[in-house]
Parts: C-alpha cells; sequence; structure tokens
DNA sequence: CAATCGTCCTGCGGGC
DNA sequence: TGCCCGCAGGACGATT
C-alpha cells in the first residue's frame, strides 16, 4: 500500500525531524526514497534502510504498540518506531545501497524520465499488459496496485491493454497521467486506505480523489465500476470510459 | 519472454 | 452469535 507518494511523504517529513540527529552516535546525514524504498544515510558511510510492504508505518516519536517490530532511538530521546501488522516489511543496515539504485526501473518524477525514454521501454515489452508493467519495479519504480488503477483511469486506457497495441498519442496520455496523478498524490501526503499513516500518525488524504480505485461507480459516467483479476492482483476500471 | 501461482502474515467482512 | 473462507496486495522464486 505505500507506494511511491506515501513512501516520499514519509521521506519529506522524516528528513525535518532526524537530520542532524544521532542514532547509537552516528549522525543522520539524509534521508532518500528509491522506489518504495526508504534510506536513512549515515555519517558512517551505512544505511538504514526499509520496505513497508503492505502494512508498515514509521512513527516518529510515538509509542511502541501490539504491531511495533522495531524502535530507533536518537541520542536526543526522540525515536522512530517501525509497526506492521502483517510483517511482510523489513529493515536492514548496510554499508553499500548501490544494489538499490541499479535494482530499479527509472524514478517516475525524475527530469530523465520522458516520454521519449518512456516510449523506448515500452517498445522492448510488446506482449506485456499494461497494468501488471506499472507495477513492475524493474520496469518503473514506485508504482503499486493503487496509482496503477488511477493512472490508467486518467488516460482513458483499459488495464487490460497489451503494450503493442498502444498507439503513440495514447503512450503519450499514460506518461502524462504517471506524472500527474503521482505529484498530485504527494501534494495530498498519499491515500490512507487501511494501515498507511504518515510519520505524525495523521491519514494521507489521496483517498478522496480515488477516481476508480475500491470504487463502485465510474466517477466520470457512473458506469458500474469493474473489477479483475490481473496475476492475482485486483484491478478496477470503467469499461466505458478506459479503452 | 510473459503469465500465473504459492508464499510470507494478520485482520476483516461476507455468508450461512 | 460464531465459524470458515476468501480477500487485501508488495515482491520474489518456481513453474508453465
Amino acid at each position: 500500500m505505500p507506494e511511491l507518494p506515501e513512501v516520499d511523504t514519509i521521506r519529506r517529513e522524516l528528513e525535518k525531524e532526524i537530520i542532524g540527529k544521532k542514532l547509537k552516535g552516528v549522525k543522520v546525514i539524509k534521508v532518500r526514497r528509491r522506489a518504495k524504498i526508504l534510506m536513512i544515510d549515515l555519517a558512517n558511510g551505512s544505511s538504514l534502510i526499509f520496505h513497508l510492504k503492505l502494512t508498515g508505518q514509521l512513527l516518529f516519536n510515538s509509542k511502541p504498540g501490539k504491531w511495533s517490530r522495531a524502535i530507533f532511538k536518537f541520542d536526543d530521546g526522540t525515536n522512530l518506531v517501525f509497526n506492521d501488522t502483517r510483517k511482510f516489511g523489513w529493515w536492514k543496515m548496510v554499508k553499500d545501497t548501490s544494489f538499490i539504485e541499479k535494482k530499479f526501473g527509472p524514478e517516475p518524477l525524475d527530469k530523465n524520465f520522458t516520454l521519449k525514454k518512456f516510449e523506448e521501454m515500452l517498445s522492448q515489452k510488446g506482449k506485456s499488459r499494461i497494468k501488471p508493467l506499472l507495477m513492475d519495479q524493474t520496469f518503473i519504480a514506485g508504482i503499486g496496485n493503487i496509482y496503477s488503477d488511477e493512472i490508467l483511469f486518467e488516460a482513458g486506457i483499459s488495464p487490460l491493454r497489451r503494450v503493442e497495441s498502444l498507439k503513440f498519442e495514447e503512450m503519450k496520455k499514460i506518461f502524462k497521467a504517471i506524472k500527474k496523478i503521482l505529484k498530485k498524490a504527494i501534494k495530498n501526503r498519499g491515500s490512507s486506505v487501511e494501515y498507511y499513516l504518515d510519520v505524525y500518525g495523521r491519514k494521507g488524504d489521496y483517498v478522496r480523489y480515488h477516481k476508480v480505485y475500491h470504487q463502485k461507480k465510474c466517477f466520470r459516467c457512473g458506469t458500474k465500476i469493474e473489477k479483475i483479476k490481473l496475476g492475482g492482483r485486483s484491478g478496477h476500471f470503467c469499461p466505458k470510459c478506459q479503452i
């Protein structure tokens, strides 16, 4: 559930709170995000990295509860609590994060991720269906089930479409939708569907803008939203607005 | 190469 | 009321 906008919200808030603080005597110098991974860089060259998977939460200066799996204490008495109901998430201290940089596809909001680049990437993936492809972290980083649904609604493209069937204009629509939806979701501090909270324990506001994900009727035309299974995942789309 | 399935784990809601 | 079942969906490895 925490996808790019949620992890980025955590990153942005966390950097305000913990840069300059010390973790076991080592200064925090940077808080970064790559794909859905959050990285806290320390002055000794190591990084504390997290993946929240489905139900992970990182709460600043919070009290540990039933689902707390780790507590990181700073030298000034503040802390960072890692909660994770379903225990899919993980954290580790690593000496080098370059393997993370290489592992994933381009960052969708990076300036280097251009329409031309996207078109080139798509040309290698002819037979793939567009929704699972958008969720493939090695293809493009940070997009999960919620935002792939919302992006394809915005673009007016069915999640079932195969890449080879997309016209250039349709690729352009998807490209624009990726940038637009992710930026707007970041602005609204992400989507709190079930478990997601920001570092202050607040819900993200983007759910109110969801147009297909977990919706019953199409925001635009009122048609019943279709729910499908795609590669074991649920997908939501309007059969009338998304071709 | 693409797609599917099982796996990790827990909570919740539907159906009876 | 209670019990069982299926679903939620990120990522990975094995298999088709």
